[in-house]
DNA sequence: GTCAGATGTTTTATTAATAAAACATCTGTA
DNA sequence: TACAGATGTTTTATTAATAAAACATCTGAC
């Protein structure tokens, strides 16, 4: 592997902390119709110092406003971040869960590792697949009946890299 | 999202760096059949002095292990997590090129992005789902090429969580 | 009006991963 | 043999994200 590609995770603009704080600020205005430091911080489960000083890099970076009483809002460049990494987290859930049929758990736990790093082009593509494959044509309905059943028996032997790797041999 | 889920990020034992590192001895190995210190810092485009305090932090926790040379390897439990780890990327990097028709570019990053993250059941049931996918059974090849075709009109309007939301709600 | 409790900030310290620079060691060539 | 170049380590410094503790401010109950 390259090292410009590997050291892209790196430069993502923004980190999983980041993230679940903007994240936070979306979810703590939809249900309670405001938010502070400290319901940031409880919501997360952060002291509100720590709190306190990442909003304040977010407040300077734009993706945050405040309110002369203090209280937080997304800026539109904010919003949209939320909108882009809530969006990569719903999708991914759904496809683990309903598709891959991986447990409840898990699939919120891969899912809320990994929707701050997915491209925008991926959750777009990836939300195509899962609403063809849930969509009314008889082929997708057929197909995934098929998977679910062939899947109970299908267990997998061995390790992962090496059945992967001789998947993607047989290709050629 | 309740915190217990949002901070199991930072309790994954392996870090993108560290996944990084044991990759790179993991191909040095396969490739010119041995790895130093200078080897993987040159892999990873870092100074050698960066990739000798990881490393040794690794020999610490006995992920690689050192001859009397100074030629690394991984141990049986270091084979063990960047076995998982290539087996997650080269599925999912197969995912996104091969089905979602991401450009190869944004298919290796993505991949390599949350190679390290994924769970292993995750990488398992996308295996056998992938697998499935370009099987020769007719289903799969009818579902795959209708997929295809209609990706080429299919363009989607709006913004990601909102289409996402919209799908979920139509379940119910 | 006072005091307790909640809120917000700042300062100090920690951790992981990095760079940079100084230093030590090893190796091969002239 | 001596020196150049590669290799490995250590020390010092930086950054992001955290905790903890001290401090300031605000608010509400009595």
């Amino acid at each position: 592997m390259s090292a410009e590609v590997w050291k892209e995770y790196e430069s993502n603009e923004i980190s999983h902390s980041v993230a679940h704080h903007l994240a936070a600020i979306y979810e703590l205005m939809r249900d309670q119709g405001y938010a502070r430091v400290s319901d940031v911080a409880r919501a997360l489960d952060i002291t509100r110092g720590s709190a306190s000083l990442t909003l304040k890099a977010l407040k300077a970076k734009g993706l945050v406003v405040e309110d002369h009483n203090k209280f937080l809002k997304l800026s539109e460049e904010g919003k949209g971040i939320v909108d882009a990494i809530l969006g990569n987290r719903a999708i991914v859930r759904k496809f683990l869960k309903d598709v891959l049929k991986l447990d409840e758990q898990r699939a919120e736990i891969d899912a809320c590792k990994v929707e701050h790093l997915l491209s925008a082009q991926t959750g777009v593509q990836l939300l195509h697949f899962v609403r063809f494959l849930f969509s009314a044509d008889p082929i997708a309905k057929q197909f995934l009946t098929e998977f679910w059943e062939r899947s109970e028996e299908d267990i997998l032997s061995g390790d992962l890299l090496e059945s992967v790797t001789s998947l993607l041999d047989a290709e050629k």
